[in-house]
DNA sequence: AGGTCTGTTCAGCT
DNA sequence: TAGCTGAACAGACC
């Protein structure tokens, strides 16, 4: 399940293949290159070479060197696959062949990633680890949602999902149910930092189940700090596990 | 073997 | 319009 750090590791995936000539892309997966219909996105890239490989939150972008840009997302099992075999299943859903025998492949097994043209970000929110403070302070609070349906809003904040969400709160010691609009000022500064220690360590660690919370993310799981017992609920549409106590 | 769960995004509803 | 629900995907797991 990818988030913000295996995204991350995608876009370094990305580099390896830039500078080389597009000869052919298969763009034939109608879902997961919609609304595109197929040839288009072949139509706009074959010809040109990627020269830089980007990253807000989960999205990933490339560009070309005068032509459109590529937009990516790896979905909820989707990663990138440079110069490897390709898949027996047919799990690669979009690939792109390179004068020179590569490949670059988006191999998601559940369909839910999208390869699409001239992607469009303004409903993008800004990265989770670059955030500054007045610009999180303006954007977070404006909502009276749960902190946990916040955080995982990407057009706020880019990059947390439901397993670094619940990390983010076990740190800030902040319960997931807390109206948004509720923190004070200091309380909004203290869920950034959160946020960016939370994604740095993640990044660092090699992916966002490596968290201090997420091992007890089960049935009996208990706070990493106290031993209480988590909680168990569904908040914002996603199960979520929190201390009751040193998350109050 | 069938039912449930998984997570993200988006459409659609109130 | 803010906020919630369910659809979409398809495999993992019990």
């Amino acid at each position: 399940m990818p988030e913000l750090p295996e995204a991350e590791r995608a876009r370094q995936q990305l580099d390896r293949v830039l500078g080389r000539e597009i000869v052919a892309v298969d763009d034939s997966d109608g879902y997961v290159c919609r609304p595109h219909a197929p040839g288009e996105i072949a139509a706009g890239l074959v010809g040109h070479r990627f020269v830089a490989a980007h990253r807000r939150g989960k999205f990933l972008w490339v560009e070309t060197d005068g032509g459109p840009e590529l937009g990516l997302h790896l979905g909820m099992a989707g990663r990138i696959a440079v110069d490897e075999e390709a898949s027996p299943r047919n799990w690669d859903r979009f690939a792109v062949d390179f004068a020179g025998g590569g490949r670059m492949a988006l191999r998601d097994k559940r369909r839910l990633g999208r390869a699409v043209l001239a992607p469009d970000f303004s409903h993008v929110g800004p990265d989770a680890a670059e955030v500054g403070r007045e610009e999180f302070r303006r954007r977070f609070a404006r909502s009276g949602m749960p902190l946990k349906a916040r955080l995982l809003d990407q057009g706020v904040v880019a990059g947390v999902g439901n397993l670094l969400a619940d990390e983010v709160l076990w740190r800030a010691r902040m319960s997931p149910r807390r109206p948004s609009d509720d923190l004070s000022t200091e309380e909004l500064d203290a869920l950034r930092r959160a946020i960016r220690a939370a994604v740095r360590d993640a990044i660092r660690l090699g992916g966002a189940h490596t968290g201090h919370l997420n091992p007890q993310r089960v049935a009996g799981g208990r706070c990493p700090r106290d031993r209480t017992p988590l909680e168990r609920a569904t908040i914002g549409g996603r199960t979520t596990y929190w201390c009751p106590v040193c998350q109050a």
